[in-house]
DNA sequence: CGAGATTCATGTGAAGTATACCTTTAGGCTTAA
DNA sequence: AAGCCTAAAGGTATACTTCACATGAATCTCGTA
């Protein structure tokens, strides 16, 4: 009986008109073929760049923006238009994007570099080699490769959060120790005050030119989404009044156009497995609390375990005392009862003290010191989960644990 | 009653330690001449 | 003798611990009105 149910669902899912033409289309890392309302963005991407067909070295740039301005899209569609060009008349530029906000992968002076070298095409072990090893290793690998390389580094401002910003220092003085090969440095950054703390030497080189992406309003995020939803989506599967919403939602978030995207894909997504031949308003509504449920999991569930532990005490805490906020001492004694359940070794204080405030980072939980005169100075720690999410995410951290 | 000292509970910086991983080097074994 | 493999030695980055000092407002203390 279930097998004939099976078939029949199958059979159906494909008789059905998809919603979805080409979700490819719709997703966040699609680079399409035009970008509406960032000609002038491109123009000066573009302008800033040129001198590197003639092997001369471009400009740095240093580039500001709210998330989802389109920064990375622009930069990156100017590169892979520059590069086919470039492969065409066989010029030798290669570029390099790395985002350091990753985990794990660059956000420390070597795991960088190493990803650079990665990136161009040879091996490093993870750890264990001299730092100024791994820039030999990067230094001699240069010349042999290019002469040209135009380093793209998003969310800069998380590395030097985490690592200073001497990295920049000596990517930006690498240019006077070769010859035959030069760099050029196109820093992105979501924190608009960012560059204010940086060494005042790194701050001049690093902005030899400055671009600042200003957010997309309601209208403007209207029409990124008709443009791609017809690519993307059947014709008329959308109701009318969505798009709307959906730009209106997003306005609001400082014109974060991936998040509008998310939405309608989401959107989309929902409808389709409710076998709708529409996207409904509801769906809408059902894709904002899912994108924020799965953002969640993602993040938390690829959290080092000890993490998770120290944010399951929170969340348990939480729940338990429904006070509103947690302080540091009590969240640390529970702590102590749950990592020995789960059988980890428990961490000190001062390394608890540290991952709150890593997960505060992240936006999991937000924390703040506060005084409390007589009794002592300590972390007020709050969630920034929403209420109806927290059971998930409670139950998603049980399950890891078992 | 108010200014200044005290106090508490933890924040936070610096330095040290443990772990996991890397390369180099030396010794031992095998192999081919 | 040359070539190859293995284990030990020596070195690093990272996550964590230890130590020591910094913080900042509620409370206490004490001089003054």
């Amino acid at each position: 009986m279930v097998q004939r149910d099976l078939d029949g669902f199958f059979e159906s899912y494909l008789e059905k008109d998809p919603l979805f033409l080409n979700k490819k289309i719709i997703q966040s890392n699609y680079t399409p073929e035009e970008i509406p309302h960032r000609d002038k963005e491109i123009d000066s991407v573009a302008s800033i760049l040129a001198p590197a067909l003639r092997l001369d070295r471009p400009s740095n740039i240093f580039i500001y923006g709210k998330t989802g301005t389109g920064k990375t899209l622009t930069v990156k569609y100017v590169l892979t238009r520059l590069g086919t060009l470039c492969e065409k008349k066989s010029i030798n530029v290669k570029f390099v994007y790395i985002n350091c906000k990753l985990k794990r992968v660059a956000d420390t002076e070597y795991r960088l570099i190493a990803q650079i070298i990665r990136e161009l095409g040879s091996d490093v072990p993870a750890t264990g080699l001299p730092t100024d090893e791994v820039y030999k290793l990067f230094f001699d690998m240069l010349p042999s490769k290019t002469q040209l390389l135009i380093l793209v580094l998003d969310e800069i401002d998380q590395l030097v959060g985490k690592a200073g910003d001497e990295i920049l220092y000596n990517l930006t003085r690498i240019n006077s120790d070769l010859h035959n090969c030069q760099i050029s440095l196109i820093g992105i950054s979501n924190d608009l005050v960012f560059s204010n703390n940086l060494d005042p030497r790194v701050k001049s080189s690093l902005s030899e030119e400055e671009l600042v992406f200003p957010p997309y309003n309601a209208v403007q995020l209207q029409d990124i989404l008709r443009h791609r939803s017809t690519l993307a989506f059947r014709e008329n599967s959308i109701e009318d009044g969505v798009i709307e919403k959906c730009a209106a939602y997003a306005a609001r978030e400082h014109g974060d156009a991936r998040r509008a995207l998310e939405l309608l894909r989401v959107s989309g997504e929902l409808a389709e497995r409710q076998n709708s031949n529409k996207i409904k308003m509801k769906h809408l509504d059902m894709a904002e609390e899912k994108i924020e449920r799965d953002r969640l999991v993602d993040i938390i569930s690829t959290q080092p375990k000890q993490h998770q532990v120290v944010l399951y005490s929170i969340i348990k805490l939480y729940i338990d005392s429904k006070s509103k906020s947690i302080f540091t001492g009590d969240a640390y004694e529970y702590y102590k009862t749950v990592v020995k359940k789960v059988h980890l070794r428990p961490l000190t204080q001062r390394r608890f003290s540290d991952i709150v405030a890593e997960l505060d980072m992240l936006g999991i939980i937000c924390a703040r010191v506060v005084s409390k005169g007589r009794y002592g100075r300590t972390k007020e720690i709050g969630i920034d989960i929403p209420e109806q999410n927290l059971k998930d995410i409670e139950k998603l951290l049980e399950d890891i644990f078992s």
